[in-house]
DNA sequence: CCACATTATACTCAGTTCGAGTATATATGT
DNA sequence: ACATATATACTCGAACTGAGTATAATGTGG
């Protein structure tokens, strides 16, 4: 059973975010003519414990980068979805291990660059207003794609999924389903690049190489989830930070505005940070005070957001 | 850079996970005199589009068994996690991908049964009580293993672990958090079958085959996160139940008593459940409604449990 | 038929959190 | 001094939560 009979290559590849003051960004490799890539390479199961020290160490050689936060998102192994590298080696199937890391900006090596995300997902960045695309372009399109499902109830089942995805009550954190929609729709480049019947028309966003863009749809999502109940926005924060400051990482992130004053009183009751009696200096507008995180939260705190009910205390 | 090189094999395995009564169960299979063991198998790429289609191979030939619902849980690819599998395999690496599936109690096929998860993690049961081992066994034998540490700061930081793991404010999700500690400390037998140094003491639990305690672990962990903003428990009730079932089962998952009376608004104000009209037979006290679920609320609603505050309404 | 044990379901009530504001304070530029 | 810009404090009603009490519908043993 062992030998090259059910033989795999893991890839494995990074979303790397940053935020440089409100455009949150990923690091990737470019080479002229090629699309844009992750940070990636081959596990190599000889040299390395751990999946993530294989990360680690293809990031290093890639970008000159110490990773920082990291975590696991999501193993991705559909035939198909890789068939540029299929292309080239026909021999071994690749599976691809997406990865999420949190860090500060810093200086990028030579073929990398940080890229705003919304460059590869524009419909998701709703702050100044929902983009027009999504009524204009998006919504037509798939409600085509609906129409031109084989039978009635796979329309109905398509309709149904554009209302969760494009309808009433956008969900910031479906980011991977809405991909996942206009890849099957035909609306993105890489459905083409990975063999779907060549069509006119539009194509959303940046294509990235691989399934790198499936990846980092996974990893907005998750970390847009994330956010909500631990306190990860502070990987990407300067040691210390104004409230609006913080307010306007997190709204980068979400994708969403937030209200100013409900949102420092949640942070300030939720202990999640302290002030340092030091202030600011605006070009204009009073000088905000200087904050920083609180890392006993880290012990401290239940996780906040428990729903589904209270937990009995006497026994009635 | 193909060939053998970077050659893998990829293990599938799946939590299948059902209630009998108030007996959260996972299905095992189990051979004389080996532990007990996921239904699991190779991924093979030859004959397979994904890794999930994979996985139910596996499942259908060893359990002749239909998943449902699954959810990948994670990629462990930790060298020595395997020991078992590498010493009879020597030539390749496994890593494994875990899945989670949700059923119904069905009956077993040879060489399969249903066992209460608790009795692989029995310290997570706190429905009766917080479990006396918790006091008596576990955490003297952890604030030893923080004194044994090598230096002092990694005194500290165990004694950090083992506060945020069993201290004060039992978090039911920190399931695999705990097991791994566990673990570290060599209190499961997987950590000396694995290579750790042979030692007297206790051994929680019962262990099972390669990583498999790790991957259910991760599949409790996650589904006592999941109840909370996705109606997953549905896939594991019958049609028609009482809201008391209801609780049970959720109680059953969650380890942990719920208040009644407030349960029961809370799946009321959420639609979750639509009375039949129809009444349970019970042997003493008053009939109970039978509900079932309300399939439109996967439309409906939001993810509730939005934390991080309100998004702004107009432009101030 | 009654009391009562048992379970289901409705309702209460105070404390907390949330959404959406208004009000006030402290800067700069003119 | 005042217009503008930003920071921060405070208000207030609506909704949600935790922890009950109250009442309804069963079967059972006298």
């Amino acid at each position: 059973m062992n030998g090259p009979a059910n033989a795999v290559s893991i890839g494995l590849s990074a979303a790397i975010v940053a935020v440089e003051g409100e455009r949150p960004s990923v690091l990737v490799v470019s080479h002229e003519g090629a699309e844009d890539a992750l940070p990636f390479g081959p596990f190599d199961p000889v040299h390395h414990r751990t999946l993530e020290l294989g990360l680690r160490k293809w990031v290093g050689e890639q970008t000159r980068f110490d990773l920082g936060y990291t975590e696991q998102l999501y193993t991705f192994g559909d035939l198909g979805r890789h068939r540029t590298q299929q292309a080239r080696d026909p021999g071994t199937r690749v599976v691809s291990v997406g990865y999420l890391a949190l860090t500060r900006m810093v200086r990028e090596a030579p073929n990398t660059q940080w890229r705003g995300w919304y460059h590869y997902f524009p419909w998701e960045d709703w702050r100044d207003a929902k983009p027009a695309m999504i009524e204009q372009v998006i919504v037509p399109a798939l409600r085509k794609f609906a129409r031109d499902a084989p039978s009635p109830e796979m329309t109905e089942q398509r309709r149904e999924r554009i209302n969760i995805c494009f309808g009433e009550g956008w969900d910031e954190e479906r980011v991977l389903e809405r991909y996942e929609l206009l890849y099957e729709a035909g609306l993105v480049e890489e459905f083409y690049r990975d063999g779907g019947k060549r069509a006119e028309g539009v194509r959303l966003g940046t294509a990235m190489m691989f399934d790198h863009r499936r990846i980092l749809a996974t990893a907005i999502a998750r970390l847009r989830g994330k956010l909500k109940y631990r306190p990860v926005v502070f990987e990407l924060m300067a040691p210390t930070f104004t409230l609006l400051e913080l307010q306007r990482v997190v709204e980068a992130l979400a994708g969403l505005r937030l209200h100013k004053q409900n949102f420092r009183r949640l942070v300030n009751v939720q202990g999640l940070v302290e002030g340092t009696g030091k202030f600011s200096t605006p070009a204009r507008g009073r000088p905000a005070e200087l904050f920083h995180f609180r890392r006993e939260v880290l012990r401290e705190r239940q996780a906040p957001g428990v729903r589904l009910g209270s937990r009995r205390s006497r026994t009635a």
